[in-house]
DNA sequence: ACTCTATTTCGATGTTTAGCTAAATACAAA
DNA sequence: TTTGTATTTAGCTAAACATCGAAATAGAGT
């Protein structure tokens, strides 16, 4: 779990995931995403794939990294039990008792 | 939100939210629940305290410290949402589709 | 004023981090 | 096999962090 909250304490590491979730995505094509060296970024993806939070693969002369939602899920779910919260799919229709309303 | 992400992925610290969860604490009294220096322990303190995730207020010679769960709760609801996720208070009936059942 | 207790600050040390450039590697395509 | 593109490793600097023991501060009680 420390792993998970250290690799989301960079924002340019939640950018990443944030971009990852709307697919897998290659390394090349994240990094047109920032401003930083590649190399940079390169370390980024070794914090995030310590904590389990991406996976890579090769495809051709490029690597495609790809979220692995159930990581996420289990640290923030597992954290915000021990905190008496509970974690839902937001296309829920409004529940009874939100700690904030989300839609404006 | 960085600064919160960083001050949760110390074990220990997350330990001193659990703990501050049930209701303030001198940092005397936390400190027992901890095998580390106490002038560590201040500087834990001083992390959470920077995030905003506890307050701190003098009372006689020693410091009570409270936790401030809105802030916590904003954080969490912050990314959450950027992921389809929403965060609800547990006490609430079993929402419609729940990430995981939370109950056992 | 003195003393005791609680807590923080100080100073030192070793570890980790983010960032860079330059070099190395891996693969594709020609 | 050579060339080109994509990505990572190597090597570095500067800043931040964790941890400790010792010293300083603040307040309570005598």
């Amino acid at each position: 779990m420390s792993l998970v909250f250290k690799a989301l304490s960079d924002p340019t590491r939640r950018r990443v995931l944030e971009l990852l979730k709307s697919g897998p995505m290659s390394a090349g094509e994240l990094a047109g995403h920032f401003t930083v060296a590649k190399p940079t970024l390169s370390a980024h993806f070794a914090v995030l794939r310590e904590a389990r939070l991406i996976t890579s693969e090769k495809s051709g002369n490029s690597v495609i990294y790809q979220i692995q939602m159930s990581v996420l899920e289990e640290a923030l779910l597992g954290f915000a039990q021990a905190f008496g919260w509970q974690l839902n799919a937001s296309d829920t229709p409004t529940p009874e008792t939100p700690i904030k309303a989300p839609r404006p």
